[in-house]
DNA sequence: CTGGTATGTTCGATATAGCCGAATACACCG
DNA sequence: CGGTGTATTCGGCTATATCGAACATACCAG
């Protein structure tokens, strides 16, 4: 087990959108390690190309290798490119958010995020953002189709910290949800994510008929109650048509 | 110098359009290392979701977190934004390929690439493709404003292999070549990268001055120099509000 | 022009951690 | 069922990453 990694990672998983750059000491400080173990680190990532620094001594930034390798990662996701039209489709037509994910570890990680053109930007969410699976529509459509026991282990290590009084907290809960998740075909969020927020989000099968993403509508509370049939199945169409394009024959899976 | 890192980015390389997938013995066979250091090595890449697998001991795939890093880097890259808008408006306006790429060493990443609408696919570039910087308009531009010393340095250990009779294969030439860059503000390629291919590019620079990126019309040979000066122009002008919008003052520069 | 405190890099002895071969386990196929 | 192909586990060896001290710089205040 390369503790090297973990380590490299760690370096890595510091850079984010309100700290895009660090120095050697910064990092050590941070992560409570010598400097020298760290400046060589840095170094060597940065010979790698998975950072990069404007000045030979200057701070690091994340290096465009990243890009490189996420771009063949998503050149390599067939389903992508006609979940996007479809999206674009569903935005324009209700003028609301919708989002794309897919399952990693037990959290889903935002594939794509479109949103209606100039509008109120909704929570924190983000392409590339990663969200605990169990407190989303998203999440909970790609964790009713993996495997339980997997998910209990990590679930029970990790814990279940509720994001708003809506959340589901226990592994009890989450399983009688994921059981009405698989058998309607689709998952409601109702403010358990973001209070005043609610999503509905279907499965995207693959031609094996395995789950590989799923999508969502995401409305606020008072506009998605009325309609909320609507949204279910605009989504749940949504859905169906790029599994389609997957190569997915729909008849046999439920909720359709 | 941490060895595992290189030993893991060799594995991750190895991930491409063609081959999205790997095995533990496919790797190992490949990189030439015993199966029970790969097996090991790639397991915690995975364990970092760097590498994910569908089955518990089927093949890998690239891992989401790749992507997840990657989003931060380009949210992180101030100029993307408004030169997206601007590659935009120049497909629009002349219906020609626009390419965006950054400097990575001694290789220019493409950062974006447009094309019009159903257009014939131009060449191998595409967004996140990696190229040897002395052989294109973009990366001509990016090596005439970095450091001489560090160039020579990189290329006489990397060689310059020629892709066209066209290509600059000597230092002596490149270095020509450079000055005149510099001199006037822009680089062409005339069928250096790819026979039959003929570019602009020009420099986008930040506030402090310092170039950040170049930005290019990739047009046929046969369509280029009838129009070339128009070219030139329209692809300085969109260089020069790209950058105006990072905050470059723009007078003090050659080429405007 | 100091002395002080930041920064990042280099070095070498130490022990840890990654490495590799052999053994194990599982799948598939004829 | 033996014969291939997978992938993982184990444990001993040694290469290798680590860490502290020393070494460079750079910057700022006195």
């Amino acid at each position: 087990m390369p503790r090297t990694i973990e380590k490299a990672m760690r370096v890595l998983d510091l850079f984010s959108l309100e700290c895009p750059e660090w120095g050697v000491s910064e990092v050590a400080r941070a992560l409570k390690l010598p400097k020298s173990t760290v400046s060589e680190l840095m170094s060597d990532l940065a010979k790698q190309r998975l950072l990069s620094r404007a000045a030979a001594k200057g701070r690091y930034r994340l290096g465009w290798r990243l890009f490189e390798l996420s771009q063949t990662l998503l050149d390599t996701t067939r389903f992508r490119i006609e979940a996007r039209r479809v999206m674009e489709e569903l935005v324009r037509c209700w003028q609301e958010t919708v989002h794309l994910a897919v399952l990693d570890g037990v959290q889903a990680v935002y594939v794509e995020k479109l949103q209606p053109t100039p509008a109120v930007k909704i929570g924190i969410s983000r392409a590339g953002a990663r969200l605990p699976a169990y407190c989303s529509g998203v999440g909970k459509v790609l964790l009713a189709h993996s495997e339980w026991k997997y998910v209990t282990e990590q679930l029970e290590d990790q814990g279940m910290p509720s994001l708003t009084p809506n959340t589901v907290t226990t592994l009890d809960a989450l399983a009688d949800e994921l059981k009405r998740v698989r058998e309607q075909g689709y998952a409601y969020d109702h403010q358990e994510t973001l209070v005043g927020l609610c999503c509905v989000a279907a499965p995207i099968y693959d031609s094996r008929g395995t789950v590989i993403a799923a999508i969502s509508l995401s409305v606020p509370d008072y506009r998605f109650h009325p309609a909320k049939s609507k949204y279910t199945s605009a989504i749940l169409d949504a859905a169906r048509r790029i599994s389609e394009n997957a190569g997915h024959a729909l008849e046999e899976y439920p909720g359709y």
